[in-house]
DNA sequence: ACCTTGGTTCGACGTGTGTCAACATAGACG
DNA sequence: CGTCTATGTTGACACACGTCGAACCAAGGT
């Protein structure tokens, strides 16, 4: 089972669950590398469409949802099939195709990494 | 001149309670009001340059940088004062000027309320 | 086979954003 | 005053991004 499958964001640096991409924002100040690849996540959670559509997906009953379950935000559906593969580019949704419909569901180590960078010293 | 924006982000009230913006992503889904506030966090640190920029200032001594601490990213001054702008209109960052030079620190609560928003359930 | 429903991809358009050079402003100091 | 240093602002430009309609693909049902 792919549980991990080419998430751009993620090193295979560690056999560690919590996905250590980037030390907490405060620790020292970023290179240029780690920035690149760290904006990138957050990029992904820039935009309200893509907001509302991953804190649906985090808040589905089941941890997942298919497209036709969120994709009430106010745009036009190839709009939202837009944003659910950016942030799935990001890292931070996985799809998979059951039958008639497409699922999707976080990446919760990736979601961790992200509230650790966060972390107040 | 004062075009010092109100915190878009946080309504001014609590002395150091931690910015009830929004619950967590997970919790429930977010409303487009809440989206589009929240996105504006983000979408702030969705660029490598400002990234490191407040990486810079929130790991340096003190808890502050003036601008000349940190201006090593790469890009043109100018450059740097737009995004270190941003960051202080997204409610990142605080100035204040000092003498000669401004310094830049930043603004923990908002922070902890980012890092609440990716709190795993 | 045909049609219907769910989703993605494509092509195009308008807006937003990052960047720089040039200029402007604010103190410090003589 | 004038001048130097440290930041901010303006204007302009190229590129990225969000959005839509139309076309396309994938499964199921009839």
């Amino acid at each position: 089972m792919s549980n991990v499958k080419a998430l751009p964001l993620l090193e295979p640096e560690g056999p560690d669950a919590v996905a250590p991409c980037c030390p907490p924002l405060s620790e020292r100040p970023f290179t240029a590398e780690e920035a690149e690849r760290t904006a990138r996540m957050f990029k992904a959670l820039g935009d309200p469409v893509r907001l509302r559509l991953f804190s649906a997906v985090a808040s589905h009953e089941g941890g997942e949802a298919c497209v036709c379950d969120i994709s009430d935000v106010g745009v036009s559906q190839p709009t939202v099939s837009h944003h659910l593969k950016k942030l799935k580019e990001a890292g931070l949704l996985t799809s998979e195709r059951r039958g008639t419909w497409v699922y999707y569901r976080v990446e919760p180590s990736v979601v961790a990494a992200m509230g650790q960078l966060l972390a107040v010293r």
